[in-house]
DNA sequence: GAAGGCTTCGTTAGCGCTAACATCTTGGTT
DNA sequence: AACCAAGATGTTAGCGCTAACGAAGCCTTC
């Protein structure tokens, strides 16, 4: 009724308009001035009989409209369903509301959740992500990727892979736009998020040391990996800090096949009581080693993994882990791209998620 | 080493624009008439001494450019490093080259591996993929990622989930675009690609029966899946083919846990010799929980799974499954995108990729 | 009761492209 | 030599918005 009112009161200055409205010929026919194609501003401005500026106020929800009048626009806004171009948007506006995702690699569960955590945060805060996924790490294609994303004017460009050679070629590059990547090692001149990967590795290590186990060995994850160095860093730390020797570490390259690989060596060696193992793939892998080889987890070897892959419950035996919130640090990553675009000095927390120790049947004391 | 080189050749073009970065008032000052921001098609134009609109012609590949010209534009845009900007060729083009992506659900294998290809496919097609991930599949949230899309002038809408729920929702939304969905089922008023699901059940289940089981049992995956509903369908008529009977299945989530449940109850059932399990994770909870009640697998029971993650070969025991091509489902789904927006009829096997058998050590003969 | 100051609105320019048309060269024709 | 058809370019309008300014109208205030 309000609106009605609203309406007749303003007539006089749109007359011509609203009649088109009423359809001067028939009955209940759409409107003659109907836009055709999708409306633009400007139909819902001679619909509401205000000027496209208006329509633009009420939109951005600025001041100086006045109640009645924002009302007759949210009402011709309604009526014609219309929506306003994010393309036009961004032309006048000069920033495209875009953040382009770079995940390279392949699609694990870590850079798969973090991916969805970043996505659901990016949305949240008002932003569209124009995603560019790809399996391969090298540098070429990388170079594309960020070029690609800079082209379409994105406001910032994040990498997620653990990969430290994307990191850098990422470095490399000017793209005129801040850039922000998962890495979990320093990285000067780029932003970085990251979980605390050094921690949660001292914190699997010493669960080993805790129960008693000295001849502790680590499977490490690809040496290109920034995450696995820092755990590989983690553990040797740990082991140092306890008064014991790490040895030649194992490098595996996160697969499950080559923890199975490296588990048949490790098989063989009976000094060995216990393994921290860079990922739960790989655990998989070895556990499968060991059972081949008759040696049994835990009774004869302890094994700890780390990420807590869904399926980690139920590995033979049921896989004590570290567990990650990747999701989190998705949202970690949104919040410094947002921090970086306004221009805040990054919370320097931003990298303070520590894995949980999870313990399950594949770690026991030293027997 | 080659990375290495490109690296430092990269770094004599960015010299200028770090120095900028680093310090504002840096000696090395562009040229005079550089232009300030980004540079424009004007600011092109002007640079190879020609009007905007060639430049226009020269960047669009169109006929009546002399070749002297073209290639003092050409010269002129490498010189600046001119870019022409994608929203205001949305913007006179009136066409986004975007293509939105839902994504909706545990971003599991499957579906994460369908994405990549999509995404490779999209980018390998000259479009750019705006991607809406969310852990969610109700409906208000996937009728907010669609409008979300076609608000951002999407011009293909695509989604990947399997829970027919999603589909469906979609189905109700007249968003303006064609929609696409992985969808195994026959959805009318939408374009659906998917892999032969029924097809690689009754392959698995027809393993089973090969090898002589009769009592074979299955773990179907969540009731709104199009393709548990499939894979259902495809064990059942492959049983009553042989002149089996399938019993009631039991229906799990796709999540390990799950299997895991199931298989507790499967396992004191002494008369089944063998279970079709709808996926792998699910396998891995079953065979878990086969381990725990003491059924040896495969020698009291056979167990096969389907889409053969990459963790299946080191399972206890390795998983016999029936192996997806996720990635080539993700491109399959581009290519009906291409069929759609060329108004060509898709073309009718896009639905034609059946998994393949995979057998590993978890199904034997009927002992 | 005229000068200021709000509030509320409209007008005018772009944003950086493409599309359509206009213009100016050429060289071949008659 | 006048003429026309191409070919090669330039001009002019938009695309659908936002930003900056300008112009009313209506209260104040002295």
């Amino acid at each position: 009724m309000t609106d009605t009112d609203a309406a007749h009161e303003a007539d006089a200055t749109r007359e011509a308009s609203v009649s088109d409205q009423v359809s001067p010929s028939g009955p209940p026919a759409p409107d003659v001035d109907e836009p055709v194609g999708v409306p633009t501003m400007f139909d819902v401005a001679r619909r509401a009989g205000v000027s496209h500026q208006t329509v633009s106020r009420v939109l951005n929800d600025l001041t100086g409209v006045a109640a009645s009048t924002r009302l007759r626009v949210e009402q011709a806004i309604a009526e014609l369903n219309y929506t306003p171009s994010p393309t036009a948007r961004a032309m006048a506006r000069r920033r495209s509301g875009l953040i382009g995702l770079i995940q390279a690699g392949r699609p694990d569960y870590g850079p798969s959740n973090a991916a969805l955590g970043f996505n659901e945060a990016a949305r949240d805060a008002g932003y569209t992500v124009s995603q560019v996924s790809m399996r391969s790490l090298d540098a070429s294609s990388l170079t594309q990727a960020v070029h690609r994303l800079a082209l379409q004017r994105a406001e910032a460009i994040v990498l997620i892979s653990g990969e430290r050679e994307g990191v850098e070629v990422l470095r490399g590059i000017d793209a005129g736009v801040p850039l922000v990547a998962v890495a979990s090692e320093d990285e000067p001149g780029m932003h970085r998020v990251s979980m605390d990967q050094y921690q949660g590795a001292v914190r699997a290590t010493e669960h080993l040391i805790g129960l008693g186990h000295q001849e502790i060995r680590h499977v490490a994850g690809p040496a290109d990996s920034m995450d696995a160095a820092e755990r590989l860093r983690g553990w040797a730390d740990a082991m140092r800090a306890h008064g014991l020797d790490p040895r030649e570490p194992a490098e595996g390259d996160w697969l499950a096949a080559s923890g199975y690989a490296l588990g048949r060596e490790l098989a063989d060696d009976a000094t060995v009581t216990a393994v921290f193992v860079g990922n739960d793939q790989m655990s998989i892998g070895l556990l499968h080693a060991c059972r081949e080889a008759g040696v049994r987890v835990p009774e004869d070897l302890s094994v700890i993994g780390f990420d807590d892959i869904p399926e980690a419950a139920y590995f033979a035996p049921p896989l004590t882990t570290m567990r990650q919130d990747f999701e989190g640090l998705g949202r970690d990553i949104m919040a410094t791209v947002l921090d970086v675009l306004r221009d805040e000095p990054s919370a320097p927390d931003r990298t303070a998620r520590v894995p949980e120790l999870v313990v399950r049947a594949s770690t026991a004391p030293r027997g």
